[in-house]
DNA sequence: TTTTAGCACTCTGTTGTTTCGAGTGCTAAA
DNA sequence: TTTAGCACTCGAAACAACAGAGTGCTAAAA
């Protein structure tokens, strides 16, 4: 059966009502909405096809028609007229987003809020990654006798630090030689160069000192790692609560939210600027039910990290989708601005 | 009315049978719980006295009792038999708690987390504040030309940093600049004493380089504040969840929850070790279906912070207040050996 | 005076029945 | 190919019936 033109205004009337109202639709609803006047017979025997074509499908036998994936992608790639952001709409969002001191960490969650706000769905968005970020500076700072915090500064701007226990008391000494040691092996070196296995190497190498040593090394390869791995914001979360279509499912849901690797992974994942899984094409089984729309943003040309939101399926992609694009591309801007190379 | 033996024995078994089953109990399921023999209708007579009393209620004319917020209470205060942790809980307990890396806030991860399992509702703690602690070291990190890393050192040995961009190219002059200026105003000074008035008249002193460092001082005085304000960490939020009795409210909890400054509130609050709000005894609506339990943790003999949990009111009072105690007097020691001061 | 047995009563939750309405698929005529 | 008409299906809501748990009260027993 091929796709009549018929169909696919049908079709984008189902989906765009389907989103619009949450009900099931049926065909005497339809009539207002197109552009033709045909009877509700008709649009019944079109539905009939499209559904078997699997665009649509029906909860029940005598339920009106809800979209399917397949339905909601083919709406998508084929069908839908994008909504780009009003002049209005842009400027609000680029006052709240640049509304921060310029720390990337404020300037994501600025913009998760205002997504979130905007969508009612649930943000999340990942911190401009430093694959291959390099060290800038790493040091120890004695807080107790025995104790120290252990800093680590990349060269993407990201600073990281930890407490760490020595079994034998600091000694300026112990600061200076960490310093240096730092300074010859590490600084500009990349972070993964930090790994256990080449500290092991060094430690050993260090002779008389190592054992004062070797704990801070240690923990100077969880900061690398902890650096490596991009952090993930979560925002607006309740408002999941508001979609009653995600049923029993918001607990799985949220769970799966709250542990961020899955979430990194996600975000991290698709290679155009914007990436939309609707339903049972995401992965991720607890995501069935909801769609992700994920934008990703460049720092100085290069891919650096993404904004998504997620939510039910029937989100309104028309409107989302440029949304999305137009605040990924202000981060990317301002994050561009302010982290010079 | 006055409260005999029999009526105590009759509320404490209501009480226990209750937070065991969460079901009201009758006056016939009781039988087996008590150490004497009555008759079911004797125990209805003192029942109904309890209700009178206040101690006890009913959901509904024909349903069994439930305890009050003042049954419980009483319960608590008087008649409860504490049950202390057994030595194997106590060892796993310590296990996982000290497995950190030495880290305040890991070790209160730890500690939230293994709460939050064993109680099965969620978890809260503060790191232990520094109301006392006093700059240790200011400065600024160059990022970019004109981006800089501010980062704070306290004596509390926190360490905060933010990311801050300045209308000035930034020079290694700059950086000394800035590190003296703290060095002789703001290092062994208290916190508080970075406030933005008192920068206001620092800045102006500083005259043909106010300019170029005002915007490093308003980020520093955020972190100093920043540093003041306890961070609020959450675990087991999901176990919520599991708590029906919780209803509709569980939206609002968890959205109390995430917002920190009124749970730092709470915890920042009691004067006792340990302190119990019931149900309604709580300030917050919020909190008007749910029990908590705070437990102060002193780090060298000082009050410095706090670990709580937050269920619904049919917490096992008898297992969790010792449990609590056990858990924040193992993190204060922990806390004090690796703090020094 | 206190305890107990007995009984009527109340309230909830469940189950089954009915009804209503929305929507469909099919057929036959336009 | 489209449309009108109609029988049919299914879910949601409303309602009645009922079982079960538990109570309060009364009157007898201890």
């Amino acid at each position: 059966m091929e796709m009549t033109q018929r169909k696919q205004k049908i079709l984008a009337a189902v989906v765009e009502s389907y989103i619009r109202t949450g009900e099931p639709v049926g065909s005497k609803n339809l009539l207002g909405e197109l552009d033709f006047s045909v009877s509700s017979a008709t649009i019944r025997n079109e539905m009939a096809d499209l559904a078997e074509m699997g665009y649509l499908e029906q909860p029940h036998t005598s339920a009106g028609r809800v979209p399917t994936t397949l339905g909601y992608r083919y709406y998508i790639d084929k069908l839908m007229n994008k909504l780009e952001p009003t002049e209005e709409d842009r400027k609000a969002i680029a006052k709240t987003v640049s509304s921060g001191s310029g720390d990337p960490e404020q300037l994501l969650e600025k913009a998760g809020e205002v997504i979130a706000r905007l969508t009612g769905c649930a943000a999340v968005s990942t911190m401009p990654l430093g694959e291959k970020a390099t060290v800038r500076r790493a040091e120890i700072v004695p807080v107790g006798t025995r104790t120290a915090m252990i800093v680590l500064l990349t060269s993407a701007g990201t600073l990281k630090s930890k407490a760490c226990r020595s079994d034998m008391p600091i000694t300026p000494q112990t600061v200076e030689r960490f310093y240096s040691v730092c300074a010859a092996h590490f600084v500009g070196k990349p972070l993964e160069d930090i790994s256990t296995v080449m500290l092991q190497t060094l430690v050993a190498s260090l002779g008389e000192h190592a054992l004062e040593m070797s704990s801070f090394f240690v923990t100077l390869a969880d900061l690398a790692a902890d650096a490596l791995s991009s952090d993930v914001l979560l925002e607006g979360q309740s408002n999941l609560f508001n979609h009653r279509e995600l049923g029993g499912n918001i607990i799985e849901l949220m769970e799966f939210l709250r542990k961020g690797e899955p979430i990194s992974k996600l975000l991290s994942k698709g290679k155009d600027d914007i990436d939309i899984k609707i339903g049972t094409e995401n992965e991720y089984k607890q995501l069935a039910n909801s769609s992700v729309i994920i934008s990703h943003y460049d720092v100085n040309g290069a891919r650096s990290g993404a904004l998504g939101i997620i939510g039910p399926t029937r989100l309104n992609y028309a409107k989302l989708i440029p949304y999305m694009q137009f605040v990924s591309g202000l981060v990317g801007d301002i994050l561009s601005e302010s982290i010079e190379d």
